[in-house]
DNA sequence: ATGCGCCCCCGACTATGGTCGGAGGCGCAT
DNA sequence: ATGCGCCTCCGACCATAGTCGGGGGCGCAT
């Protein structure tokens, strides 16, 4: 599961030698956030490091840029969207762009999920310094990043497939869906995004091809199983 | 919210003298479950107490015997269900009974929810003995029973309004709201229970009036929320 | 017994959801 | 330039979902 397709100036042999572009930080833990950013600078690799404390910060920096960073961190368990959600409409914001996840979280399905999103990597929170550098590193050269400890399994996890399958989604798709979700009929979506009902039947249809699923109903269960992808708190 | 058409035989005052039937104890923690048994053994109300560690067996208990309980005990948290589902799911099986929740999570909003499902009382888990013989002694004599500290607070909270519909759903209609939630077509659940499809289309119909919902979309939502009805952890 | 309310059942009708085929635009490789 | 793939858009057509009105059974009060 490495990508080899990596695009490079013949400039730069295997690693960006400095200042590959922008990087974006996510975290609503500001001192960590100062943390990872003086981790960032410390590479020298980018021009300048831009901070969010949520996922509309975060879209919001995105649009105000007129370019797109050369990488992401983001913590999981932001105040404003929850499970890998957000991390699912990040990528889309930015589809070139690898994604490192932060997160206290080491649960290896929660990791397994997070690669199956698109992301690039994933470094427990608790991690010293210079794994942090690791991790941007190997990202820079096209690998996938993944910490000691995680086993890769198989995959036919129902719930990272369907994780897989909503992330495949497109932008004008994956809009389509939430509006289903909130339970809005295809006139009022169409009204919504001011196109013809039959265009909203046609997205519909292949959201439900892409989700494997036969019925609208069915697809906002499994859009709602990605969201609520934690091991339920259990107590006696 | 306190019931007054209690129904009584003349020949008892206000507290049933003696076995006025049988008791259910529904805990998946076998200690816990036993001390529940011998509590409501000492207060010498009860012909007999049965037992059962979830869901599944608390049903077929009520299903083998030829007569409905005089009280249940009821734990949240059971392996087989979540939520106050298996509250709704029991009350509707044994609508006459009262039933006590008894459970760790004291959360406000929860005893509301299980008071708007139907439950005639809520004791947190770590109570003393005789809070659990007064909540007993309170609901024989047709009362609301809630731990101190409870506040009645204000009814128009969404989730408790929603909560208090989906109790209100007649037994076909409940099981027809599960099928939907399954993500079945009408023809399916038709076939399913052996009933026409036409009959299916009415019961849909009377249940998104009784949740005040326009699509069976929008159903399952209201159906998922109560599902759902813990704070998610919230971790850095 | 009679009426009332509730539940379950159903057929015929209308609205909405979903499929099929196709148009136009855009990036990209050759 | 040309072809290919992907995305977005759309109209016409069929399947499914939801509404309306009504029949029958059952418990219950008067």
């Amino acid at each position: 599961m490495v990508m080899e397709t990596e695009k490079m100036t013949d400039t730069a042999p295997t690693v960006m030698p400095q200042s590959s572009g922008w990087a974006l930080v996510v975290d609503d833990h500001p001192l960590f956030c100062d943390a990872l950013e003086l981790t960032l600078k410390s590479l020298q690799n980018f021009s300048e490091v831009q901070t969010a404390d949520c996922l509309e910060a975060a879209l919001a920096k995105l649009d105000a840029s007129n370019s797109a960073p050369a990488l992401i961190l983001l913590d999981l368990n932001l105040p404003d969207v929850n499970g890998l959600d957000g991390l699912i409409r990040l990528k889309r914001s930015a589809s070139k762009t690898p994604i490192i996840i932060v997160s206290s979280m080491t649960d290896n399905n929660i990791i397994k999920g997070a690669i199956a999103a698109g992301s690039s990597g994933f470094v427990p929170k608790h991690s010293a310094r210079n794994v942090f550098r690791d991790a941007i590193e190997q990202i820079g050269a096209g690998n996938i990043y993944t910490p000691q400890g995680f086993v890769e399994g198989q995959e036919d996890d129902e719930e990272t497939l369907a994780i897989a399958r909503l992330s495949s989604l497109t932008n004008q798709q994956a809009r389509i869906l939430e509006l289903i979700c909130e339970g809005k009929l295809n006139k009022q979506i169409a009204y919504d995004l001011s196109i013809a009902e039959a265009t909203v039947k046609a997205h519909v249809t292949s959201i439900m091809r892409k989700l494997n699923v036969q019925s609208r109903t069915q697809a906002v269960l499994v859009a709602q199983e990605a969201k609520f992808s934690k091991p339920l708190p259990k107590e006696t």
